[in-house]
RNA sequence: UCCUCGGUAGCUCAAUGGUAGAGCGUCCGGCUGUUAACCGGAUGGUUGCAGGUUCGAGUCCUGCCCGAGGAGCCA
């Protein structure tokens, strides 16, 4: 007897082989049996015909949804058969015999599936939604391992706030405050000063009130920084990386995509060079628009998802004015009331899905722009310190998972992009 | 925090101020190729909570709770 998989049953045609999995879902037409199983890798049907093996067929039609099972069975050929295989069963284990599952096979509304997460992980959509997620994260390391980036990971509890005004999650730490990170960057950028380029991968915690498709308090993020690597470099780099990981995402997970019904021609078009626009560009064209804009306002969702529309692939918007963005952005030498950032934006009204920039890499101007902002100067001391010990021009950006695995799978919210979703009002499971 | 919409059977949803219903699920029965199978029967309710108006409230009014979409903020 062989042990095999769903997806692996084309290399045992004609082989008896053994499946571990669950039911997830039966039909019947009289003394024929058909039991999907599903084994985590792909879903096959079981088939069983009642006067041949007349007592498992009997244990067969009472199995509930998502009982645990080993079915044991011939593998044939059969275009009839989803997937195009099936199983020809020879033998059935029961290890539960599981009754009353709650996702039935049909349509539920967002809260009963989201308050049933830990089940709903099972369905055939969620699969292919989380396959694409790993896909996105490997592609990701794969790109920045290549180009010699070094994976740094940055502190999850930590004293500081990067934005300032972002709200944190505070915790207590041994009669001190802590703060869930908002951000690993300014610890990357210490890391890019000791080995040159570095990226940090984790979770990043936000606690804003925040009740759109596009907000999680917890989600995960990835920031690259590297030494010597001014404005125009970063910007290349992330076009060079959102370019990558959308090819590898079509290359390896097309299945997946397809099961969600994903549209891949707008993917298809993600190539360089993508458009770059400055803030003043971008303004410019909102002026035409009947809804008008003023020089300084920063973009809201409404004028992002339109500037976004105009393109057919991600769009870069560059040089905002300083006010719009965090302390530590680089001036633009130019113009030094817009500094050297940007924003990619993904097509098809997904938003933003990188925010990057050049630090200030100036000991002075850096304390003069925490002052401005507010922040505690001597809580950043050692921030500072990389200011005065070997300072270069340094850039980074951060990318949000959870954000390009929506746009690249087509979802309209980011909730199903991970395994179990923190929301405003949403904790459990 | 603000704006809009919603909360009725396990699930998805109907129901002019006048006897709370359907489909799915579940259970019983039927069917040798099903594809969210299908067909027949049965099962299923403190209409989110509290108060008010009314002869009578799922329906109208007030407050609260919960959810969804959007805004702000951000990745």
């Amino acid at each position: 007897m062989v042990r095999s998989w769903v997806e692996r049953l084309g290399e045992h045609v004609g082989q008896e082989v053994e499946l571990r999995g669950w039911l997830y879902n039966k039909r019947s037409s009289g003394k024929l049996l058909f039991l999907q199983v599903r084994d985590g890798t792909g879903i096959v049907q079981a088939v069983l015909f009642r006067p041949e093996l007349p007592e498992i067929f009997e244990r067969a039609e009472r199995l509930g949804q998502e009982s645990s099972i080993i079915v044991r069975g011939v593998v044939k050929a059969d275009p009839r058969a989803p997937g195009g295989y099936e199983l020809a069963v020879t033998g059935l284990e029961v290890i539960q015999a599981a009754e009353g599952y709650p996702i039935t096979p049909k349509e539920h509304g967002v809260e009963f599936l989201m308050d049933h997460r830990h089940l709903w992980l099972r369905s055939r959509r969620q699969h292919a939604i989380l396959r694409v997620r790993a896909e996105v994260i490997r592609a990701t390391r794969q790109f920045l391992d290549d180009q010699g980036f070094l994976l740094v990971d940055a502190p999850i509890l930590t004293p500081l706030s990067v934005e300032g005004t972002t709200t944190l999650f505070e915790t207590d730490y041994f009669e001190e405050k802590a703060y869930l990170t908002q951000s690993g960057q300014l610890y990357a950028e210490a890391a890019a000063m000791a080995f040159g380029r570095v990226y940090t991968f984790g979770p990043t915690f936000r606690a804003e009130k925040s009740k759109t498709r596009r907000h999680l308090t917890e989600f995960w993020m990835v920031e690259p920084e590297a030494a010597f690597m001014e404005h125009q470099e970063n910007m290349a780099l992330q076009e060079q990386l959102v370019t990558h990981v959308v090819r590898q995402v079509l290359q390896n997970r097309r299945q997946e995509l397809e099961v969600l019904e994903r549209d891949l021609a707008p993917l298809e078009k993600v190539e360089p060079p993508f458009p770059r626009l400055t803030y003043d560009e971008a303004v410019e064209m909102l002026k035409k628009r009947p809804e008008g804009f003023t020089w300084g306002d920063d973009f809201g969702a409404p004028e992002e998802t339109w500037l976004a529309s105009q393109f057919d692939r991600p769009v870069f918007i560059e040089r905002y004015p300083r006010q719009c963005k965090a302390f530590y952005m680089q001036p633009d030498p130019a113009r030094p009331e817009v500094v050297l950032c940007d924003d990619l934006l993904a097509p098809e009204g997904y938003g933003e899905i990188i925010g990057g920039g050049q630090r200030i890499h100036d000991v002075a101007l850096l304390e003069e722009r925490l002052r401005e902002h507010g922040l505690p100067v001597d809580r950043y001391h050692w921030y500072l310190d990389l200011r005065r010990y070997g300072t270069v021009p340094h850039s980074g950006f951060g990318m949000g998972i959870e954000r390009v695995v929506a746009w690249i799978c087509g979802l309209p919210h980011v909730r199903e992009t991970i395994p179990f979703p923190r929301m405003l009002n949403r904790l459990t499971p």
